[in-house]
DNA sequence: CTGTATGCAAATCCTTTGCATGCCT
DNA sequence: AGGCATGCAAAGGATTTGCATACAG
Protein backbone atom coordinates (compact mmCIF):
# COMPACT_ATOMS: atom_id res chain seq x y z
CA UNK A 1 0.00 0.00 0.00
CA UNK A 2 1.95 3.00 -1.38
CA UNK A 3 0.16 5.57 0.33
CA UNK A 4 0.90 3.83 4.06
CA UNK A 5 4.32 3.53 3.14
CA UNK A 6 4.44 7.36 2.52
CA UNK A 7 2.79 7.35 6.27
CA UNK A 8 5.56 5.55 7.30
CA UNK A 9 7.93 7.44 5.99
CA UNK A 10 7.57 11.11 6.77
CA UNK A 11 6.52 9.50 10.81
CA UNK A 12 9.91 8.29 10.92
CA UNK A 13 11.14 11.67 9.69
CA UNK A 14 9.51 13.68 11.93
CA UNK A 15 9.82 11.11 14.68
CA UNK A 16 6.75 10.25 15.37
CA UNK A 17 5.77 6.67 16.28
CA UNK A 18 3.75 4.24 13.98
CA UNK A 19 1.40 2.71 17.14
CA UNK A 20 -1.33 -0.04 16.14
CA UNK A 21 -4.01 2.32 16.61
CA UNK A 22 -1.97 5.24 14.21
CA UNK A 23 -2.03 2.37 11.80
CA UNK A 24 -5.60 1.50 12.20
CA UNK A 25 -6.74 5.31 11.69
CA UNK A 26 -4.53 5.82 9.07
CA UNK A 27 -5.70 2.63 7.02
CA UNK A 28 -9.33 4.08 7.35
CA UNK A 29 -8.69 7.65 6.24
CA UNK A 30 -7.21 6.49 3.26
CA UNK A 31 -10.37 4.20 2.36
CA UNK A 32 -12.85 6.97 2.54
CA UNK A 33 -13.15 8.99 -0.27
CA UNK A 34 -15.94 11.79 1.78
CA UNK A 35 -15.88 13.83 4.35
CA UNK A 36 -15.97 12.91 8.02
CA UNK A 37 -15.70 14.42 11.42
CA UNK A 38 -13.96 12.93 14.65
CA UNK A 39 -16.86 11.52 15.73
CA UNK A 40 -17.91 9.50 12.61
CA UNK A 41 -14.35 8.48 12.47
CA UNK A 42 -14.71 7.25 16.13
CA UNK A 43 -17.98 5.18 15.29
CA UNK A 44 -17.06 3.63 12.10
CA UNK A 45 -13.92 2.19 13.71
CA UNK A 46 -16.08 1.25 16.75
CA UNK A 47 -18.48 -0.85 14.51
CA UNK A 48 -15.73 -2.61 13.04
CA UNK A 49 -14.38 -3.14 16.49
CA UNK A 50 -11.24 -1.50 16.45
CA UNK A 51 -12.18 0.99 19.62
CA UNK A 52 -9.81 3.41 19.44
CA UNK A 53 -10.63 6.90 22.45
CA UNK A 54 -11.58 9.59 20.82
CA UNK A 55 -8.82 11.47 22.36
CA UNK A 56 -6.32 9.30 20.28
CA UNK A 57 -8.67 10.09 17.32
CA UNK A 58 -8.75 13.67 18.08
CA UNK A 59 -4.75 13.70 18.58
CA UNK A 60 -4.00 11.74 15.68
CA UNK A 61 -6.20 13.69 13.13
CA UNK A 62 -4.12 16.77 14.93
CA UNK A 63 -1.03 14.96 13.97
CA UNK A 64 -2.13 13.99 10.22
CA UNK A 65 -3.32 17.63 9.74
CA UNK A 66 0.21 18.60 10.88
CA UNK A 67 1.95 16.35 8.41
CA UNK A 68 -0.23 17.22 5.36
CA UNK A 69 -1.89 13.93 4.91
CA UNK A 70 -5.47 15.47 6.35
CA UNK A 71 -7.46 18.56 5.64
CA UNK A 72 -9.53 20.24 7.81
CA UNK A 73 -12.52 22.08 6.86
CA UNK A 74 -15.79 23.82 8.69
CA UNK A 75 -19.00 23.89 6.96
CA UNK A 76 -20.96 25.82 9.34
CA UNK A 77 -21.96 23.74 11.50
CA UNK A 78 -19.47 23.76 14.39
CA UNK A 79 -17.61 21.20 14.20
CA UNK A 80 -14.67 19.91 11.96
CA UNK A 81 -14.26 17.71 9.06
CA UNK A 82 -11.75 15.91 7.37
CA UNK A 83 -10.42 14.64 4.37
CA UNK A 84 -7.69 12.79 3.47
CA UNK A 85 -5.32 14.59 0.66
CA UNK A 86 -3.29 12.11 -1.12
CA UNK A 87 -3.89 12.31 -5.09
CA UNK A 88 -6.95 14.76 -4.13
CA UNK A 89 -6.46 17.69 -5.87
CA UNK A 90 -7.65 20.83 -4.59
CA UNK A 91 -11.07 21.50 -4.94
CA UNK A 92 -13.90 23.50 -3.56
CA UNK A 93 -17.51 22.63 -2.50
CA UNK A 94 -21.27 22.86 -2.65
CA UNK A 95 -23.37 22.56 0.80
CA UNK A 96 -26.78 21.37 0.66
CA UNK A 97 -28.32 23.11 3.30
CA UNK A 98 -31.64 20.52 3.03
CA UNK A 99 -29.59 17.17 2.94
CA UNK A 100 -25.86 18.32 4.07
CA UNK A 101 -24.71 16.27 1.44
CA UNK A 102 -21.36 17.87 0.05
CA UNK A 103 -20.98 18.04 -3.48
CA UNK A 104 -16.85 18.92 -4.56
CA UNK A 105 -15.86 20.76 -7.35
CA UNK A 106 -13.41 22.39 -9.05
CA UNK A 107 -12.25 25.41 -10.78
CA UNK A 108 -9.06 26.80 -12.14
CA UNK A 109 -10.52 29.78 -13.07
CA UNK A 110 -11.26 30.65 -9.17
CA UNK A 111 -7.95 29.49 -8.30
CA UNK A 112 -6.18 31.81 -11.13
CA UNK A 113 -8.24 34.79 -10.05
CA UNK A 114 -7.56 34.37 -6.00
CA UNK A 115 -3.67 33.74 -6.68
CA UNK A 116 -4.17 37.18 -8.45
CA UNK A 117 -5.67 39.17 -6.23
CA UNK A 118 -3.35 38.12 -3.78
CA UNK A 119 -0.43 38.50 -5.21
CA UNK A 120 -1.78 42.27 -5.33
CA UNK A 121 -2.08 42.70 -1.93
CA UNK A 122 0.97 40.15 -1.17
CA UNK A 123 -0.75 37.73 0.77
CA UNK A 124 0.99 34.84 0.53
CA UNK A 125 -1.79 31.91 -0.06
CA UNK A 126 -1.72 29.12 1.75
CA UNK A 127 -4.88 27.16 1.27
CA UNK A 128 -8.13 28.47 -0.18
CA UNK A 129 -11.55 26.89 0.98
CA UNK A 130 -14.00 27.90 -1.46
CA UNK A 131 -17.70 26.74 -0.08
CA UNK A 132 -21.06 27.75 -2.08
CA UNK A 133 -24.37 26.86 0.15
CA UNK A 134 -27.59 25.95 -1.49
CA UNK A 135 -30.08 23.58 -2.62
CA UNK A 136 -29.12 20.64 -4.47
CA UNK A 137 -31.14 19.21 -7.40
CA UNK A 138 -32.60 16.37 -5.83
CA UNK A 139 -33.75 18.25 -2.28
CA UNK A 140 -35.25 21.10 -5.10
CA UNK A 141 -36.73 18.49 -6.89
CA UNK A 142 -38.55 16.71 -3.82
CA UNK A 143 -39.19 20.03 -1.62
CA UNK A 144 -41.39 21.25 -4.71
CA UNK B 1 -31.32 56.00 11.68
CA UNK B 2 -32.94 53.89 8.15
CA UNK B 3 -31.24 50.65 8.58
CA UNK B 4 -32.99 50.65 12.28
CA UNK B 5 -35.98 50.96 10.57
CA UNK B 6 -36.04 48.34 8.32
CA UNK B 7 -35.46 46.50 11.68
CA UNK B 8 -38.15 47.61 12.92
CA UNK B 9 -40.02 46.67 9.36
CA UNK B 10 -39.09 43.29 9.10
CA UNK B 11 -39.69 42.70 12.87
CA UNK B 12 -43.60 43.70 12.49
CA UNK B 13 -43.82 41.58 9.59
CA UNK B 14 -42.46 38.11 11.45
CA UNK B 15 -44.49 39.20 14.40
CA UNK B 16 -41.13 39.66 16.61
CA UNK B 17 -40.62 41.87 19.46
CA UNK B 18 -38.88 45.02 19.63
CA UNK B 19 -37.61 44.93 23.31
CA UNK B 20 -35.04 47.01 24.45
CA UNK B 21 -32.32 44.40 24.91
CA UNK B 22 -32.69 43.55 20.61
CA UNK B 23 -32.78 47.17 20.33
CA UNK B 24 -29.19 47.75 21.50
CA UNK B 25 -27.96 44.60 20.12
CA UNK B 26 -29.09 45.99 16.74
CA UNK B 27 -27.79 49.24 16.59
CA UNK B 28 -25.01 48.18 17.95
CA UNK B 29 -24.33 45.29 15.20
CA UNK B 30 -24.68 48.03 12.57
CA UNK B 31 -22.43 50.30 13.90
CA UNK B 32 -19.62 48.07 13.81
CA UNK B 33 -18.02 47.65 10.32
CA UNK B 34 -15.89 44.25 11.12
CA UNK B 35 -16.52 40.73 12.18
CA UNK B 36 -17.34 40.01 15.70
CA UNK B 37 -18.22 36.61 17.91
CA UNK B 38 -21.32 36.24 19.86
CA UNK B 39 -18.72 36.59 23.11
CA UNK B 40 -16.81 39.99 21.94
CA UNK B 41 -20.42 41.50 21.50
CA UNK B 42 -21.57 40.56 24.60
CA UNK B 43 -18.14 42.17 26.39
CA UNK B 44 -18.58 44.79 24.13
CA UNK B 45 -21.98 45.84 25.74
CA UNK B 46 -21.00 45.18 28.97
CA UNK B 47 -18.53 47.85 28.96
CA UNK B 48 -20.67 50.05 27.50
CA UNK B 49 -23.07 49.31 30.84
CA UNK B 50 -25.77 47.12 28.28
CA UNK B 51 -25.09 43.45 30.04
CA UNK B 52 -27.03 41.36 28.13
CA UNK B 53 -27.45 37.78 28.81
CA UNK B 54 -25.35 35.26 26.45
CA UNK B 55 -28.33 33.32 25.77
CA UNK B 56 -29.73 36.46 24.47
CA UNK B 57 -26.43 37.30 22.57
CA UNK B 58 -27.12 34.21 20.92
CA UNK B 59 -30.91 33.59 20.20
CA UNK B 60 -30.57 37.55 18.99
CA UNK B 61 -28.15 36.77 16.58
CA UNK B 62 -29.85 33.44 15.54
CA UNK B 63 -33.11 35.94 14.80
CA UNK B 64 -30.76 38.67 13.11
CA UNK B 65 -29.52 35.35 10.78
CA UNK B 66 -32.98 34.26 9.66
CA UNK B 67 -34.31 38.25 9.08
CA UNK B 68 -31.49 38.62 6.77
CA UNK B 69 -29.52 41.27 8.69
CA UNK B 70 -26.50 39.59 9.70
CA UNK B 71 -24.22 36.70 7.81
CA UNK B 72 -22.86 33.44 9.69
CA UNK B 73 -19.06 32.44 9.12
CA UNK B 74 -16.47 30.28 10.35
CA UNK B 75 -13.13 30.94 9.78
CA UNK B 76 -11.68 27.17 11.47
CA UNK B 77 -11.19 28.30 14.49
CA UNK B 78 -14.64 26.39 15.94
CA UNK B 79 -16.73 29.73 16.88
CA UNK B 80 -18.81 31.91 14.59
CA UNK B 81 -18.21 34.62 13.55
CA UNK B 82 -20.85 37.40 12.33
CA UNK B 83 -21.39 41.18 10.41
CA UNK B 84 -24.08 42.82 9.72
CA UNK B 85 -24.88 42.77 6.01
CA UNK B 86 -27.09 45.55 4.89
CA UNK B 87 -25.52 48.34 2.36
CA UNK B 88 -22.30 45.71 2.50
CA UNK B 89 -21.99 43.45 -0.88
CA UNK B 90 -21.36 40.23 -0.72
CA UNK B 91 -16.96 39.62 -0.59
CA UNK B 92 -14.68 37.16 0.31
CA UNK B 93 -11.94 36.76 3.02
CA UNK B 94 -8.09 36.46 3.49
CA UNK B 95 -7.18 35.20 7.05
CA UNK B 96 -3.74 35.52 8.31
CA UNK B 97 -2.89 31.88 9.69
CA UNK B 98 0.08 34.57 11.56
CA UNK B 99 -2.29 37.49 13.36
CA UNK B 100 -5.53 36.39 12.96
CA UNK B 101 -6.35 39.93 10.40
CA UNK B 102 -9.18 39.15 8.06
CA UNK B 103 -9.33 41.27 4.74
CA UNK B 104 -11.91 41.62 2.65
CA UNK B 105 -11.74 41.28 -0.68
CA UNK B 106 -14.45 40.78 -3.67
CA UNK B 107 -14.35 39.53 -7.02
CA UNK B 108 -17.13 39.03 -9.61
CA UNK B 109 -14.72 36.95 -11.45
CA UNK B 110 -15.02 34.33 -9.02
CA UNK B 111 -19.08 34.99 -8.57
CA UNK B 112 -19.92 34.43 -12.02
CA UNK B 113 -17.91 31.14 -12.58
CA UNK B 114 -18.90 29.28 -8.87
CA UNK B 115 -22.43 31.03 -10.67
CA UNK B 116 -22.01 29.36 -13.91
CA UNK B 117 -20.65 25.46 -12.50
CA UNK B 118 -23.75 25.84 -10.03
CA UNK B 119 -26.24 26.15 -12.78
CA UNK B 120 -24.59 23.26 -14.65
CA UNK B 121 -25.37 20.81 -11.69
CA UNK B 122 -28.57 22.58 -11.09
CA UNK B 123 -27.78 23.51 -7.77
CA UNK B 124 -29.71 26.46 -6.61
CA UNK B 125 -27.02 29.50 -4.37
CA UNK B 126 -27.79 30.33 -1.49
CA UNK B 127 -24.15 31.75 -0.23
CA UNK B 128 -20.82 31.74 -1.18
CA UNK B 129 -18.06 31.75 1.14
CA UNK B 130 -14.63 31.68 -0.25
CA UNK B 131 -11.51 31.94 2.49
CA UNK B 132 -8.37 32.57 1.66
CA UNK B 133 -5.65 30.96 4.61
CA UNK B 134 -1.94 32.31 4.38
CA UNK B 135 0.00 35.32 6.02
CA UNK B 136 -0.14 38.83 5.09
CA UNK B 137 2.05 41.47 3.57
CA UNK B 138 2.76 42.57 7.35
CA UNK B 139 3.42 38.88 9.07
CA UNK B 140 6.05 38.06 5.91
CA UNK B 141 7.88 40.89 6.75
CA UNK B 142 8.14 40.27 10.44
CA UNK B 143 8.88 36.43 10.23
CA UNK B 144 11.63 37.44 8.38
C1' DC C 1 -54.16 39.91 28.32
C1' DT C 2 -51.32 36.73 25.50
C1' DG C 3 -47.51 35.32 23.43
C1' DT C 4 -42.74 36.38 22.84
C1' DA C 5 -38.45 37.46 24.95
C1' DT C 6 -35.33 37.40 28.80
C1' DG C 7 -32.21 35.63 32.41
C1' DC C 8 -30.40 32.07 34.92
C1' DA C 9 -28.43 27.86 35.44
C1' DA C 10 -27.99 23.53 33.76
C1' DA C 11 -27.18 20.86 29.77
C1' DT C 12 -25.11 19.69 25.35
C1' DC C 13 -21.82 19.21 21.79
C1' DC C 14 -17.25 19.12 20.23
C1' DT C 15 -12.64 19.18 21.49
C1' DT C 16 -8.64 19.41 24.57
C1' DT C 17 -5.77 18.17 28.57
C1' DG C 18 -3.52 16.11 32.93
C1' DC C 19 -1.91 12.14 34.50
C1' DA C 20 -0.64 7.45 35.05
C1' DT C 21 0.40 3.69 32.18
C1' DG C 22 1.70 1.32 27.82
C1' DC C 23 4.48 0.45 24.00
C1' DC C 24 7.46 1.73 19.75
C1' DT C 25 12.28 2.23 18.47
C1' DA D 1 15.67 2.41 28.66
C1' DG D 2 13.55 6.68 27.16
C1' DG D 3 10.25 9.10 25.10
C1' DC D 4 6.33 9.50 22.55
C1' DA D 5 1.47 7.57 22.51
C1' DT D 6 -2.72 5.93 24.72
C1' DG D 7 -6.85 5.83 27.66
C1' DC D 8 -9.54 7.65 31.04
C1' DA D 9 -11.91 11.01 33.10
C1' DA D 10 -12.19 15.60 33.95
C1' DA D 11 -11.92 20.19 32.05
C1' DG D 12 -12.79 23.53 28.54
C1' DG D 13 -15.02 26.60 25.19
C1' DA D 14 -18.93 27.69 22.47
C1' DT D 15 -23.62 27.31 22.09
C1' DT D 16 -28.29 25.68 23.34
C1' DT D 17 -32.23 24.80 26.25
C1' DG D 18 -35.88 24.36 30.19
C1' DC D 19 -38.24 26.98 33.08
C1' DA D 20 -40.06 30.76 35.62
C1' DT D 21 -40.53 35.56 35.10
C1' DA D 22 -40.94 40.04 32.56
C1' DC D 23 -42.68 42.80 29.03
C1' DA D 24 -44.17 44.37 24.16
C1' DG D 25 -48.10 44.63 21.31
Amino acid sequence: MKEFDIFKEISHRQNKKITKQRSIIVKKIFSLHKHFTADELFKMLKRENSEISRATIYRTLKVLVDMGFVEEREFGQGKKYYEHVLGHESHSHFVCLVCGKIIEFKSKVIEDEIKKIAAEKNFKVEKISTIVYGICDECQKKGG
